[in-house]
RNA sequence: GCGCCCGUAGCUCAGCUGGAUAGAGCAACGGACUUCUAAUCCGUAGGUCGUGGGUUCAAAUCCCUCCGGGCGUACCA
């Protein structure tokens, strides 16, 4: 039991046999103050039964500690502090003892299971597969990559999806526009297509197919030169964002093609099911999905005039699809240009009878890449666009991820390049992986003294301020990996890992680890090794390299 | 017009879902290498938490007004 689910059963024991409330009434919440005088863990109970009570809180409180009936041996110190806060104080040699923890669960340290193996689904990136992928997407392969890192680490089956829009016009323009540059390479005109994809990449791509199989299509009749070169086209640009995802360290389970569901039919299945229940109508000459009556704006259309399905249609049917692969919980991540399109997706699933909140969309907000301090302006037309493959070939693979998750992923990023290329000390990934190649470098350092990593080790000698601060700090890993999860808010591992780094470095710079004092060597040694595999474990988390030297 | 996101130190951002004196990093300034790596540490300075109201023992946090910035608002995907 952790000493924050002991303090729990503990308090709300006093509470029900000093009769102020029942188990289970309000939950009772320990925060970690911020001030250390106020203690490791202080709750606020007292204050929010003072209005039901009608007593005063401070009153209330010294009730409750009179009852609490704490072993000693954990909380070295129960008081009563501010308007009616109860605070605790660890005892020491706890702390120091539950070092053990972590040696014992070693890379499961930070895990929990309360996630209960249900199996959930996160499906990001799903870029077309038109062209390259752009650093937005970057950022959320990062971020769904990690969570679905989190979503394991406690205890759920999460596995990664791409969606891969194969299908429909845009596929249909893609095979057009390479058509047209493939003629024009071969010195035939064909009219390049409106709305057709400008890229340079087209343009390659066309030089590509020319030097692999000559001027052969150039014979082909032009609606099956058109089909050929959709298909052509796609698998060399979804080849190329697989290896670039690869690269990035993401790996998908699943790359899952919006052709399937089209040739199964299943989004007519869909239209047939919403249809029978009543949500589908007709309107000039469109089917019409009465989404405004399940909290979205207005109806969307499900089927065009000219009986085209629309993408809003085929991607319920996908949604439903996954629900039958038996996820419990769908989690998509979007693109900011997607937000509006949320609630008529909650409408359609909702209106199919999958539970409300069972579907839940994140959006990733977009990337502002700054040199020198200035917005790098990209402008399609004009073709400068930086690629994700680009900015990591530019920045490498851990610092992009490291920076790409490090902020709330609903707020704008501002990309600093030149930062993140900065080896120095201004880059926070350098300054957190320097702390393990630092500790790696001390235990080598303490083999060559002939001191070999203990098994154990009186960890009650470790009582300095930095010592008790680090050990604290690496007790809370498994809290903040819970939070995390719970709140879909990967940027709080780096955030914590920076602060990991620095009691870290403050304990170094004020002890020395390797001593002629054997048994203090020890228990510190010990210490290390623990601050060494969290930092291990939230490096894997992020998916980022937990460097021995540097 | 409507909807969503954002507004906290000069810059980039945290702030534990309502708690105690609002915190980091970078930039600035002053210190620390004969030591287990100075990619580090110690210290100084820096704030009307966009504005105005409300809710209560307590608001950066919740509700409303307004201001400013971004994005969206298709029988496109």
């Amino acid at each position: 039991m952790s000493e924050q689910e002991y303090l729990k059963t503990k308090l709300s024991k006093a509470l029900e046999s000093k009769g102020f409330a029942c188990s289970g009434e309000f939950e009772i919440t320990l925060e970690r103050p911020k001030n250390p005088e106020h203690g490791d863990f202080a709750t606020n109970v007292a204050m929010l039964l003072a209005s039901k009570l009608k007593r005063s809180p401070r009153e209330i409180a010294a009730e409750l500690l009179d009852e609490l009936d704490l072993d000693s041996k954990i909380v070295s110190k129960a008081e009563i502090a501010g308007a009616g806060f109860i605070n605790f104080h660890l005892e020491n040699q706890y702390l120091g003892e539950s070092l053990t923890t972590i040696l014992k669960e070693l890379d499961k340290f930070g895990c929990s299971d309360w996630g209960a193996r249900k199996k959930v689904q996160i499906e990001f990136v799903s870029a077309n597969p038109t062209g390259p992928l752009n650093v937005v997407n970057a950022r959320a392969a990062t971020v769904g990559d990690v969570l679905v890192n989190l979503f394991n680490a406690v205890g759920f089956d999460a596995k990664r999806e791409y969606y891969v829009n194969d299908a429909g016009r845009q596929i249909r323009l893609l095979g057009k526009s390479l058509s047209a540059r493939y003629m024009e390479l071969i010195g035939r005109e064909e009219p390049f297509p409106e709305e057709g994809y400008h890229g340079d990449y087209i343009r390659q791509l066309a030089k590509d197919i020319h030097t692999e199989h000559g001027e052969k299509f150039g014979s082909v009749e032009q609606n099956q030169r058109w089909q050929e070169f959709s298909e052509l086209a796609l698998e060399k640009i979804l080849a190329e964002q697989q290896q670039t995802l690869s690269d990035f360290r993401v790996n998908f389970d699943i790359w899952f093609r919006e052709s399937d569901l089209r040739t199964k039919n299943v989004h007519l299945k869909v239209l047939e099911t919403l249809s029978e229940n009543g949500h589908v109508y007709e309107k000039d000459g469109a089917k019409w999905f009465k989404s405004s009556e399940f909290g979205d704006e207005k109806d969307r259309v499900l089927v065009t005039s000219e009986g085209e399905p629309t993408y809003f249609l085929v991607d319920i049917s996908y949604h439903v699809d996954k629900y039958q692969r038996g996820f419990e919980k769908l989690f998509d991540l979007w693109g900011p240009d997607h937000h509006g399109y949320i609630p008529r997706m909650k409408a359609a699933l909702v209106a199919l009878d999958y539970p409300d909140g069972s579907f839940e969309v994140n959006i990733i907000q977009q990337v502002n890449l700054l040199e020198k301090g200035e917005v790098v302006k990209m402008s399609k037309r004009a073709g400068k666009i930086i690629e994700m493959k680009e900015l990591i070939d530019e920045v490498g693979v851990d610092v992009a991820r490291f920076f790409f998750v490090a902020r709330r992923s609903q707020s704008p990023l501002d990309f600093d390049i030149d930062l993140a290329k900065n080896t120095s000390e201004e880059n926070p990934v350098f300054y957190v992986q320097y702390a393990h190649a630092r500790i790696c470098n001390i235990i080598k350092h303490a083999e060559e003294r002939a001191f070999k990593m203990p098994d154990h080790a009186n960890l009650n000698l470790l009582e300095q301020e930095e010592e008790l601060a680090l050990i604290k700090k690496l007790l809370e890993f498994p809290d903040i990996v819970s939070k995390a999860a719970k709140f879909l808010e990967p940027h709080r591992i780096p955030n914590y890992l920076q602060d990991l780094a620095a009691t870290f470095h403050r304990f170094y710079h004020h002890h020395r680890v390797v001593t002629e004092d054997k048994a203090l060597t020890e228990a510190r040694l010990i210490l290390i090794k623990c601050t060494k595999i969290v930092l291990a474990n939230a490096f894997k988390l992020l998916g980022i390299s937990a460097p021995e030297r540097m």
